[in-house]
DNA sequence: TAGCGTGACATACCGACGGTATGTGAATGT
DNA sequence: ACATTCACATACCGTCGGTATGTCACGCTA
């Protein structure tokens, strides 16, 4: 089974750290979990997490990595489906509006991201995994005309402000609490009457719909 | 001098310990600033801290709601200064990246701000104190056919989220060091006279006219 | 294959921090 | 005047992030 090489137990250690992290930072958020907890659900003891990372925000440092790359690669997939550069961009943002419904990515991504590693540094990430796709698309726009002529830095940040508040939003908890403490997912939807989790279904449609009427006014 | 009433000493001590919070956290940021410091700086103990607010996140609420307040401030008093409900727009948008140049409002009310006090708190504030007006402005320009029918929510939230991530985008720090890291009080209290900084100076410029551009093409 | 260096942890411990319980003296109502 | 309450100060506690040190298995070399 399992070869018990170092190389090999050293990869499992970190997975395995990583991905209760991720599951525990997302459901109460980096302040309100510690150390002890993490090892403890990774089957490991503080001596591991410090061996192979630079303390907590370290940890935290990887699990946005990873959290970042999943929603770039859903992104990145989506947006492949399409040929014209128009309906790449349009089905880039859908993508990444869908992908935000993740509770993992609204925590981690987009609240705890910033205030953790600094602004600067969570802008860097965001940059090299998706936002960097979001202003080559734009600018591909602009040098064929698609678009009016402009700098598209401004534009990109003004886009992916607008999209990651539109996530949060989205995800707002409706009247009833959505989850209480644990993003637990029990059997029984609360109201068996409406397919699934949107609370107000129409809001992604009517997000998408202004999101896209914002970058249709934008063509020259 | 200062009468020594009850209600007095109370509302000094407790304007002190939210001013000098209000400079600490914005400086370093809420989780690089202890209770012992900030209690050192206004010259009171834990108790008294403790005695007007319910812990640190309740003392970084109440800067919060006042940094809030006075942009907020800011805003409107910019949108007043127009008659035309498209000139009040726009004019409190410039407004609102003007005042995000002031780094407390970027590290508490833009960085902190939903990490502390979690997003749907933050939220709630944010929109007591100025998305409300944003909302109340789109609404009006919506019923009078300004701009195309569609609901006031989606669009309040790309906005909303654009333009924060405009403000934090416009005070990047440039090739040198902005603010080393105290970016202490030089003598001058507030304002030197003009908002300030801009390390590039067309990025504001440049910002609020893809801004304008977005919300022109709203236009019905 | 015996030995040995190194990597992958576990254990024990420390200082600091957020929070609480309790004490105290001045201001205030009666 | 006295009692009460308020606005703190003092002392203390549990927990947490971080570190120093110990240990044992793996893997390379001779």
């Amino acid at each position: 089974m399992g070869p018990t090489s170092r190389a090999h137990q050293r990869e499992q250690t970190i997975r395995t750290l990583v991905t209760e992290a991720r599951r525990l930072f997302a459901g109460r958020g980096y302040g309100a979990v510690g150390l002890a907890e993490i090892v403890a659900a990774a089957g490991v003891t503080k001596g591991a997490l410090y061996h192979h990372f630079d303390g907590k925000a370290g940890l935290f440092r990887a699990v946005l990595e990873q959290v970042q790359q999943e929603v770039a690669a859903r992104v990145a997939a989506a947006a492949e489906r399409h040929d014209d550069p128009w309906e790449r961009l349009t089905a880039g943002c859908r993508a990444f509006l869908a992908a935000g419904s993740d509770p993992e990515v609204q925590q981690i991504m987009l609240v705890d991201g910033p205030a953790v590693l600094g602004w600067s540094e969570w802008r860097a990430m965001d940059e090299a995994a998706s936002a960097r796709h979001l202003a080559e698309a734009l600018q591909g726009l602009i040098d064929d005309g698609t678009i009016a002529f402009q700098r598209v830095e401004p534009l990109t940040h003004l886009l992916s402000g607008a999209m990651n508040e539109a996530v949060l939003w989205l995800a707002r908890p409706g009247p009833d609490g959505d989850h209480p403490d644990h993003p637990d997912h029990p059997d029984h939807p609360d109201h068996p009457d409406h397919p699934d989790h949107p609370d107000h279904p129409r809001d992604l449609a009517d997000t998408m719909a202004a999101l896209t009427r914002m970058l249709e006014s934008l063509r020259s």
